[in-house]
DNA sequence: CTCCAGGGATGAT
DNA sequence: ATCATCCATGGA
């Protein structure tokens, strides 16, 4: 048990940045990091279960730490709300997405991930990250569930291209292949890179193979905690114009990059995820879960 | 600057 | 049962 107050589990798992969380009746299954959990929110408390220990059954970090620190129940969300710009979209989004958080990732698995991504759906990506987690990753058990770990750097670079293409990955193949053997073969350390500048970190991920702007924007919001990164991908992008250029011609994408850095500020990843989250699920023409 | 390959689910006809 | 649509990166 965990006090999760500013909290909802559901619109947090559910907006687009993680993709393995399966419900169950109320709950949630999947794993963070090695540890198979089992989620569900009760009002202001947040049930949690793991299931049975890793291998060497050692010191464990408290489970509801982990979660606490998974969920980042740490950020000051009536601040980070109330900071943000007090517009029609925008008090819309807040209203809606309210207790969503930014979710603390690690680093690889949300880099990987992201990198798979392009170009494709949210249900789509869902596919992808199951496929390379029951392939490539660690099985653990949680009540009668099997939950899958995300494998490592080190095992997706012994695979090949021809199986992850089975994982349906498509031409993605070819780009998480090649940076799982930089960070594999030591060319690359994701954990040095947190010290680096928001300008030096985007300009190190947009340098590997697979990674461009949007990707590493999502990598640095969602794994790095740079709480300004702001991926600018088709939705928001139509949500910027909509609401914010409406009836301008020539918005070129650097405006609207500029734009977002200097009008949504400090917590500007805050404010894309409930744009973003907001606009997905009000979209008639779609019915995402 | 523009154009477009790429792959598989999902929605439309 | 086919056809169109969604989409980020990278290279021409």
């Amino acid at each position: 048990m965990t006090n999760a107050l500013e909290f909802d589990l559901e619109k947090t798992l559910g907006s687009g940045q993680v993709f393995h969380w399966v419900k169950i009746d109320n709950r949630f299954v999947g794993a963070i990091g090695d540890r198979a959990v089992c989620l569900e929110q009760d009002g202001d408390i947040l049930k949690v279960r793991d299931g049975e220990p890793p291998s060497p059954a050692g010191q464990r970090p408290a489970l509801p730490r982990i979660v606490a620190d998974y969920f980042a129940l740490d950020h000051p969300l009536r601040e980070i709300c109330a900071a943000m710009p007090n517009d029609d979209a925008m008090n819309a989004a807040k209203e809606f997405c309210r207790g969503l958080r930014i979710i603390r990732q690690p680093k690889w698995e949300c880099l990987a991930t992201f990198i798979c991504s392009s170009m494709k759906q949210v249900a789509h990506i869902r596919q992808i990250s199951r496929a390379l987690r029951e392939r490539f990753g660690d099985a653990r058990k949680i009540d009668n569930h099997t939950v899958f770990t995300f494998p490592s750097a080190q095992r997706i670079a012994q695979s090949s291209e021809k199986k992850l293409r089975e994982c349906a990955l498509g031409y993605r193949a070819k780009n998480l292949l090649a940076t799982a053997r930089l960070i594999a073969h030591g060319d690359v350390d994701l954990e040095k890179m947190s010290i680096l500048s928001d300008v030096d970190l985007r300009e190190a991920l947009c340098a590997l193979p697979g990674v461009g702007a949007k990707v590493a924007n999502c990598v640095m919001l969602f794994a790095f905690e740079r709480l300004r990164a702001f991926p600018i991908d088709v939705w928001i992008e139509r949500t910027l114009r909509e609401q914010y250029f409406a009836r301008k011609r020539k918005v070129t994408p650097k405006r609207l990059r500029d734009f977002a850095a200097t009008y949504f500020g400090d917590h500007g990843g805050y404010a894309q995820q409930y744009l973003f989250h907001h606009a997905r699920m009000n979209d008639k023409r779609r019915r995402v879960t």
